[in-house]
RNA sequence: GGGCGGAUAGCUCAGCGGGAGAGCAUCGGCCUUACAAGCCGGGGGUCACAGGUUCAAAUCCUGUUCCGCCCA
């Protein structure tokens, strides 16, 4: 037998065996109809990513269920990629650029395309890495990119197919833009940000000077662009108001008073200015009333030529500067202080401007509605389920989707408009000509699409859509998707939607959504906050595996989880204990021979142990299937540390040292929990597993395709369950008289069992071997009743009494104030059970198992405190 | 303002109708030939607060306080 050293050292083990699974072709799927199917889509990390703690939890849960699911049968496809990110990565070459004095524009569009190529051969695959460095059994084979010209059809097909259907359309709307970014952004691109600000409060006077109407508002700079004021139609102070003219202040122009009903008459001062082409809610009003859109802030942020005396004005400066200008003209009534929500553009963190634009936009209700029905009806399972009503209300209050992008890297949308008739084509394949005059004048259109329209093809891009390949009828819809909620609508909700519009279909069956991972005290990590947790350090420092197993143990579901490094650190010994016991197993294991455990007459001892492996089977299966993955890994920790360490190898070493079929008995019991539990930790610890099992009699090439393991009815016995759970209470008994008294832990003692029972001491006394081995007796005497032992320290079981006489060395009072402790507790216990049973209520509606439970219940306790009063009496005779 | 989640041992968290649990930390004793990254034993909690439902509440309901997240 192989001899294992003596720690475990996972350097070198885990590239070695990731090598070998890839290289037998384990990550393959087999493409069998024939076998039942488990796919995945991986959620495509950004190509300029760095794998960070997120991934990190995503990977792992993803790996585990998918481990699980191959080892248990399925023919499992998980397929990686990443996502070119548009936004995000032009930023990065950029930036690049900005270093040797280039900008994007300098170069033009197609050199720096090129360079973005160029950029993302040489350190895109980064992430991909360091997914592998996570264990992670994806089938590399079939790497995707959102940019790939497989996919790039596939969003050209889509865009096209929209188009024709008129799910999308262009045109001028009011949308969020990033100044710096440069680019429009989807509304849930913006992020929201209460800040401390003002509200100002201007006179706008009447143009035919019978006064002024006063408005407030948190944007002056924007009164340049009003072309109306708005109150609601029943608020009193302005009814008579409605339909005069205002005189614009600073810029002459006169606009209406007009009623709408969307005004709320608390705001302020009940009257609003509105500026259609620089705000969302006004946009809406200018639309019912037909008000003229006035443009006064360009892309850059600059204040245009409709300013007037402001055009050229970056936004602060012109807003400093109306500001001071009104004051100066006495129409600046007053200024409060006022909390603004600024809106923040995700990737550079500039602050958004509503913009009035033209861009490309999709329909989303047609859309949205079955895949509101497909989550109510079930179709996609959200899990935990509390995600549903978030989904719902997103879902119901959908707004059109802003597709267009005015960055370059991305998949330029296929449309041309034709400079002779004006009209639009779009086309699958580059056009000749215009599709309505034949005019071969015609320009592509600059824009790009957002990158979450192509990873919303996802699911079935990457399996070969638009073809139909059998990968396609084979493994879609998915069976899952593990996600972290934050993306729930960027991009879940929007697979759904294509997924269902597209194939007709789902695209998975259950979506799992996980929390966000922060730090140890509950906030996010940031770069700023300096408290990030580098998963590739961790991984360096104390293995894939203590990672991993530390990260689903603490994947508790709905709920945050607070990584700490202590908790990396102490899962990382529990790979220590598992190398160990391997360890041992394999020191006892010369001249083993298989036998069949089922029809083998095995010890008590040996009995239980399979008996409990069989039930964390079934319990760890359980959990995995409910996605409840600290469970699981909790599950499986405690039984195989707690339970196969601490109590059946120490029990089993006497087996050993019996020799000859005792011996033979206990190597094949050793050896069947190991492998067994090996297996069930798989999913969890990929590396160390794999490179024990191969150090284990085995069959099959690895660990990694052998069958999960199922629970053994025949093996599991409740009796035999409860007999060991009494030993060991005497066990620990006598353990804990040792260390109350300071007897070294080699010294031996003699205990005295006294009972009443019969059929207690016949326990005791079978198990007497064990009794002796674990708690270190020389001698185990039983006694039926009769007077018990002087001089000796005592414990109090249920229903034994057990005696250490120690001559001369026991302490009366540390006694008596032990079994007064322990009378205090009885005495508690037993008035809450007793109160229990003489209550009416309580004997005729509790179901019938649990009033039994606590008639034995109630007989233990009074039967123990009684032996506890008795041997106070006897000890306080002694004083 | 609306919605969701949380408050359980010093810390991090399970448990979510019938005997308060785990890991870490802590205290005491052990290098007992698998493991000191270990073994054995111990201490530590009016389960946020106030009501209610129930025979029975940490667990279900209502309200309050505080904390986090999302949306407006």
């Amino acid at each position: 037998m192989k001899e294992l050293p003596k720690a475990y050292d996972f350097r070198g083990v885990e590239e070695k065996w990731y090598r070998y699974w890839e290289e037998k072709g384990f990550l393959k799927p087999k493409l069998d109809p024939k076998r039942p199917r488990f796919s995945v889509v991986i959620p495509p990390p950004n190509v300029t990513g760095k794998l960070h703690v997120g991934h990190a939890l995503n990977t792992t849960l993803q790996d585990v269920i998918v481990r699980y699911k191959r080892m248990d049968g399925y023919d499992t496809l998980w397929v990686p990629g990443t996502d070119h990110a548009g936004i995000a990565t032009q930023n990065v070459v950029e930036k690049a650029l900005a270093k040797e004095g280039l900008s994007r524009h300098n170069l033009g569009r197609e050199k720096f395309l090129e360079r973005v190529w160029q950029w993302k051969e040489e350190y895109g695959g980064a992430i991909i890495e360091q997914l592998k460095r996570l264990g992670c059994s994806c089938d590399w084979s079939r790497l995707r990119f959102t940019m790939d010209e497989g996919l790039s059809r596939a969003v050209r097909e889509v865009f096209v197919r929209l188009w024709e259907e008129g799910l999308i359309y262009r045109g001028d709307y009011i949308i969020n833009w990033c100044p710096r970014c440069h680019t429009a952004l989807a509304d849930i691109e913006v992020e929201r940000e209460p800040t401390p600000g003002h509200l100002w409060h201007i006179r706008y006077p009447l143009a035919d000077g019978s006064g002024y109407i006063v408005v407030a508002t948190t944007r002056p700079e924007t009164m340049l662009g009003d072309t109306a004021v708005a109150v609601n139609p029943e608020d009193e102070r302005y009814r008579h108001l409605i339909g005069k003219k205002i005189k614009l202040p600073l810029i002459g122009r006169e606009i209406p008073v007009i009623a709408d009903k969307e005004v709320d008459p608390e705001f302020g001062t009940g009257a609003v200015k509105v500026t259609p082409a620089h705000d969302f809610a006004d946009f809406e009003i200018a639309r019912r009333h037909g008000l003229p859109f006035v443009k006064v802030m360009d892309e850059d942020a600059r204040m245009t030529k409709e300013a007037g005396p402001y055009a050229g004005l970056d936004r602060f400066e012109a807003r400093q500067k109306v500001v001071e200008d009104l004051k100066a003209q006495g129409l600046l009534e007053k200024i409060e202080d006022y909390e603004v929500v600024l809106g923040k553009c995700y990737r550079c963190d500039d602050i958004v401007e509503p913009l009035l634009s033209k861009q490309w936009f999709v329909k989303m209700k047609p859309l949205a509605t079955p895949a509101i029905a497909a989550i109510e009806r079930g179709f996609t399972r959200l899990i935990p389920e509390n995600w549903k009503n978030l989904y719902f209300d997103w879902m119901y209050n959908i707004r059109d989707w802003c597709i267009s992008r005015q960055i370059w890297w991305g998949h330029r949308i296929p449309a041309w408009t034709c400079k002779d008739c004006g009209e639009i084509t779009v086309s699958r394949n580059t056009p000749e000509a215009c599709a309505h005059c034949g005019s071969q004048n015609i320009k592509q259109e600059e824009d790009v699409l957002d990158t979450w329209f192509s990873s919303a093809l996802w699911p079935f891009s990457t399996l070969g859509w638009p073809e139909d390949t059998p990968e396609l009828r084979l493994y879609y819809p998915t069976s899952l998707l593990v996600t972290s909620f934050d993306i729930l609508f960027f991009w879940v909700a929007r697979m759904l939607m294509m997924g269902l519009h597209f194939m007709g279909a789902v695209p998975f069956r259950d979506v799992y959504v996980h929390a966000l991972v922060r730090d140890e005290k509950g906030q996010k990590m940031s770069k700023s906050r300096g408290n990030v947790i580098d998963p590739l350090i961790m991984i360096e420092k104390y293995g894939t595996d203590a990672f991993r197993f530390t990260l689903v143990a603490l994947a508790a579901q709905g709920r945050d989880i607070k990584l700490a490094e202590s908790r990396i650190e102490g899962y990382r010994h529990f790979v220590n204990k598992i190398w160990n016991a391997a360890r041992f197993v394999l020191m006892n294991l010369d001249g083993f021979e298989k036998i069949d455990l089922t029809q083998a007459e095995l010890p008590r001892e040996s009995l239980w142990i399979l008996s409990r492996l069989s039930k964390t089977v079934a319990q760890v299966r359980r959990a995995l299937d409910e996605y409840e993955f600290d469970q699981a890994a909790l599950t499986a920790y405690h039984f195989f540390w707690h339970e196969f360490c601490d109590w059946y190898v120490e029990m089993s070493k006497r087996f050993l040292n019996e020799g000859g079929e005792a011996r033979k008995l206990a190597q094949n019991v050793l050896l069947e929990v190991l492998e067994t539990s090996l297996r069930l930790l798989h999913p969890f610890m990929p590396f160390v597993t794999e490179e024990i099992w191969q150090a284990l009699p085995h069959e099959g090439e690895s660990i990694m395709v052998a069958p999960y393991p199922k629970p053994v009815k025949e093996f599991e016995d409740e009796s035999v369950e409860a007999e060991l759970e009494r030993i060991k209470e005497a066990i620990v008994a006598i353990r804990a008289i040792r260390a109350d008294y300071n007897i070294h832990p080699t010294a031996d003692i003699k205990a005295i069992f006294r009972a009443e029972k019969e059929e207690s001491l016949r326990l005791f006394e079978e198990f007497s071997p064990v009794i002796k081995q674990l708690a270190r007796l020389s001698e185990l005497v039983l006694q039926k009743g009769g007077e018990r032992p002087h001089g000796a320290a005592q414990a109090v079981l249920s229903e034994a009494e057990i005696f250490v006489p120690l001559e001369g060395l026991v302490d009366i009072e540390a006694e008596l104030k032990k079994l007064a402790k322990e009378e205090a507790k009885v005495l508690k216990e037993l008035s809450r059970v007793k109160s229990r049973l003489e209550n009416e209520g309580f004997l005729k509606k509790a179901p019938k198992e649990v009033i039994e439970k606590e008639r034995v219940r109630r007989k233990e306790l009074e039967e123990k405190l009684e032996k506890i009063h008795e041997n106070m009496k006897r000890l306080k005779e002694l004083t």
